[in-house]
DNA sequence: CGTTAGTTTGATGGTCCTCAAGCACTGTGG
DNA sequence: CCACAGTGCTTGAGGACCATCAAACTAACG
């Protein structure tokens, strides 16, 4: 049997405000409607108005955009212990794409029970929105990067970034952590093509900052990558406000 | 004496819910505590952890982040009727400054005000928070602009959208609006050289789309333009969810 | 063992940046 | 009234960065 505290969004939450019993309690009842999903096939399609959101417990998922012409544009990847849909349920919106990149697992939660949730433990519910607001701040930091950032810085930055995240569900380290990504998924989220993916992975491998390789992320020198990217996460771990 | 019935914010809401009474009531008490700020000068700065939010009531604000390296990214412009730091006061992280572009008129709205308004209008809520999800997903069309659009149907995307937002408060039609931003300002938050937007500028001016000169922006041909810039609205106006 | 998805490399060229310089307009102080 | 400084717009030249096209290679899989 496994317990909540498996979970990867209590792991993510234990780590801004100490949960108690009763507010694990809400969280286990959040998880029980378990589902699967396969690998490529969308589970939200673009345009439609979906009423669920998910709570992604195993695999990875990408949202994003198909333009007019093809092209596509990744606006972030979810990884174990991130809402899935969680704006578009509570708004009604969903103007994006979800497609499972591997075999998920996740937690179906409906708006009731998302609301349900907050009005029993209101401190649950500051901390969810705090989630959901780093994840804006991500979708902004993204912009920052396309709009202002060459493509090594690019490339680094995201690598970071993904390293931040898993590292807070025990995913990663800093060495280096898995990532089924493939270079076409990196091309989708930086805006570039596949092409130059490949090269800059390349120049990175070879100034020995770090590899992506066999669905492997081994960062050989976490300290210049980072000079590289320019990278401060400060966007992401805002730990402050919620400790009190 | 002016009526609340002047006010922007109140004129975007309405065009998706019928305000009551009450409602309207709820939102002047919102709009008490007048302050005005000169162009040029911060009112928020990056990092700084700001209390209180703003409703504009007068003149254009932009948001932004500064890189280290000095270049700049503009994220959003905000005009009348829009929130300036909305969820920075319900969720105390503002990672980004803001910068009046011209002399602007703004209420000011701490949290408090804003909880107390929600419980007394809850309807109201509803509509200010689909106001933000609306923010957002100008946001993530900006993402996809500034990744897999070309240089001139990001500017034509850019103003496209701008002419719908300000449409929506009676400062513009299809054929046009004053707009006071800068070459800078649109190289900033289309991520390209102010050099390079004047030759877009240029190039769509000469092909009979738009021009903008002199704070104004003329619209010569809407269709076109649209067509240039695949620009679907749908992002926009979910009218849909609300009307019930 | 052929097929498919993903990776790798080369060649070529377009989009957009950078540097540089000149122009137009506005406000300021002598 | 005029010099001037400041801000914003405009245009040219040259080159960097990244896209596109094309092709070969690898690994996984039925």
């Amino acid at each position: 049997m496994t317990s909540i505290h498996d979970s990867p969004l209590v792991r993510k939450l234990s780590a801004f405000v100490a949960l108690s019993e009763n507010e694990l309690g809400v969280l286990e009842r959040l998880h029980q409607r378990r589902r699967s999903f396969v690998a490529g096939r969308d589970m939200v399609h673009q345009g439609q108005s979906e009423q669920t959101a998910y709570i992604l417990s195993q695999g990875w998922v990408c949202s994003y955009k198909i333009q007019p012409d093809g092209t596509r544009q990744v606006v972030d990847f979810q990884i174990p212990g991130d809402f899935l849909g969680l704006r578009s349920v509570l708004l009604r919106t969903s103007d994006h794409s979800f497609e499972p990149i591997v075999d998920i697992e996740a937690a179906e939660v409906s708006a009731e029970h998302i609301l349900d949730a907050f009005s029993q433990a209101p401190r649950l519910a500051t901390a969810i929105l705090w989630a959901a607001s780093r994840d804006e701040a991500m979708v902004v930091e993204h912009l920052v990067g396309i709009g202002r950032r060459n493509a090594d810085a690019r490339m680094a930055h995201f690598l970071l970034e993904l390293c931040a995240r898993l590292s807070l569900v025990n995913m990663g380290s800093r060495s280096g952590y898995d990532c089924p990504l493939t270079q076409y998924h990196l091309a989708d989220v930086l805006g570039l093509s596949a092409v130059h993916v490949n090269r800059v992975l390349r120049h990175l491998r070879e100034r020995r900052l770090v590899t992506f390789r066999s669905s492997q992320v081994v960062i050989h020198d976490y300290g210049r990558l980072v000079e590289l990217a320019e990278f401060d996460p400060a966007y992401l771990d805002q730990a402050g406000p919620l400790l009190k």
